[in-house]
DNA sequence: AACAATATAGGGCGACCGTCCCAGTTTCTA
DNA sequence: TAGAAACTGGGACGGTCGCCCTATATTGTT
C-alpha cells in the first residue's frame, strides 16, 4: 500500500508548523512545500485545514498516551514518574525557549479562535492530568490526588510561559529543582504498597 | 483639540481585539468597524498594524505601571500587595477563561511570528517582575527575592492557562488560596520597619 | 491487458488581507 | 477670511488565503 506515507508526512509537517508557528499563521502552501507537494495534491488528503489540525491533535493524544505508558513501565516508582513529567521542561528547553509549551500554546490559540477543535486539543492536557492523577493517587494521596496533578500541571505551564518570554534556563533549572523539592516534601500519606 | 480622542478608541479597540482574538486575527477592518470609522481612515491614525500594536503595548505598560503605583500607594504591606496581585486571578476571571492571561497570551503569539515587537511586550512582564521583587525585597527576601516573584509571576501564568483551557473557576480558586498559603509560609527573613 | 482506484500537479475562484492613494470635508491658524 | 493642516470615506493594488476542479500519471486488481 503505502498510502499512508504521504499522510503521514503531511501529519507530521503540519505539526511541527502548528507548533512553531502556530495554527492560523500556517498555510496549506507551508505544509505542502514541506513535504515537496503541490497544494492540489495536500488537498486530496486532507479537505480542509481543519481536518489536518484534528489529525495531528490526534496523533499528538497518540504520542502523549505512548510516551505516558512507557514511564508507567520503564519508571519504578510514581515520584519518580512525575520527575519525568517536570523534566521536559529541560529535555525539551531547546523547543520551549523559542515556541513554548506545544500543549499550551495550542490551547490558548484555539480559545482565541473559538475554534470547534478547542475541546479536542484540551484532552492532551486531560491526559497528562489524569495519569499525574493516577501517580499520585499511588503515593496516597487519595483525596487531593487531581488537585495535586492540576497543581503540578498549572506549574510547568507557567515556567514554560515564562521562560519562553524571557528565554532564561537557569530560571527554569530553578523552578525544575523547585518542583523536585516541593515533591519530595509533600505529606506522605501511606505506603505505595497495597496488600488487599 | 481632541485630536487625540479617535486615536485612543482606535489604541482601545485594538486592544480589546487583540487581546480577545489575537494581533494576527485582527485585521484593520475589525478595529475600523469598531470604532465606526472606514479602514482609509484608520490608515490615516497608524501607518502600519506594527504600529498599532506597539501603542497598545505602550498603553499596557502605562496602565500596568500606574496600577502597580495605585496597588503601592493603597496597600499597606507588601504581603498584601502581592496577595493584590495575585486576586487578579479572581476579579478577572470572566476573562480569563474566554482569552486567558494578556501578558502571556500576546508574549507567546509574537514570539511564535517572530515579531518585532515581542520584546515590548516582554516588558509588561518585566513590570510585574521588577514590582514583585521589590515587595520579597521589602520583606526581607534579599537574596531570592527577583526568584520569588518569578515563582509568583510563572505560578499565576500557569493557572490562568489551565483555567483558561479547563474553563474551572473552582481549580483556580484552589490555587489561589495555594498561593496564599504559600505566602504566609514563606520563611520571615528579617523585620520590615528599617532603622538603617 | 483492461480497468478502477488512488495519487499528483496545476490552476482558478471568491474572499480577505495590509497597504496605499485620492478626493472631499472639517478644523485650526495667522 | 484665506490657506494650511488634520480628518474622513471610498476605493484600488498586489498578494495570500482556504477551497475546489480537472487532466494526467501511477498503482493495484482482475
Amino acid at each position: 500500500m503505502g498510502h499512508g506515507e504521504t499522510r503521514r508526512q503531511i501529519i507530521e509537517a503540519a505539526d511541527n508548523l502548528f507548533y512553531r508557528q502556530g495554527f492560523e499563521h500556517t498555510s496549506f502552501a507551508d505544509i505542502s512545500s514541506m513535504v515537496s507537494i503541490s497544494r492540489g495534491n495536500l488537498y486530496h488528503h486532507f479537505k480542509t485545514k481543519d481536518d489536518i489540525l484534528d489529525a495531528v491533535i490526534k496523533t499528538r493524544l497518540d504520542r502523549t498516551q505512548h510516551m505516558l505508558t512507557a514511564w508507567e513501565e520503564q519508571t519504578a516508582t510514581p515520584k519518580d514518574r512525575i520527575r519525568s513529567y517536570i523534566k521536559i521542561l529541560l529535555s525539551n528547553w531547546s523547543m520551549i525557549k523559542d515556541y513554548g509549551c506545544p500543549v499550551g500554546t495550542l490551547c490558548t490559540e484555539l480559545a482565541k479562535l473559538n475554534h470547534a477543535s478547542k475541546a479536542e486539543a484540551n484532552k492532551v492536557f486531560t491526559l497528562f492530568r489524569v495519569w499525574l492523577k493516577a501517580q499520585f493517587t499511588q503515593l496516597g494521596h487519595t483525596q487531593d490526588a487531581d488537585s495535586l496533578a492540576m497543581h503540578v500541571l498549572s506549574w510547568s505551564q507557567g515556567v514554560a510561559t515564562l521562560g519562553n518570554a524571557f528565554d532564561d534556563l537557569q530560571y527554569v533549572k530553578q523552578e525544575v529543582e523547585k518542583m523536585y523539592d516541593w515533591l519530595d516534601d509533600l505529606p506522605v500519606k501511606k505506603k505505595q504498597t497495597n496488600y488487599e
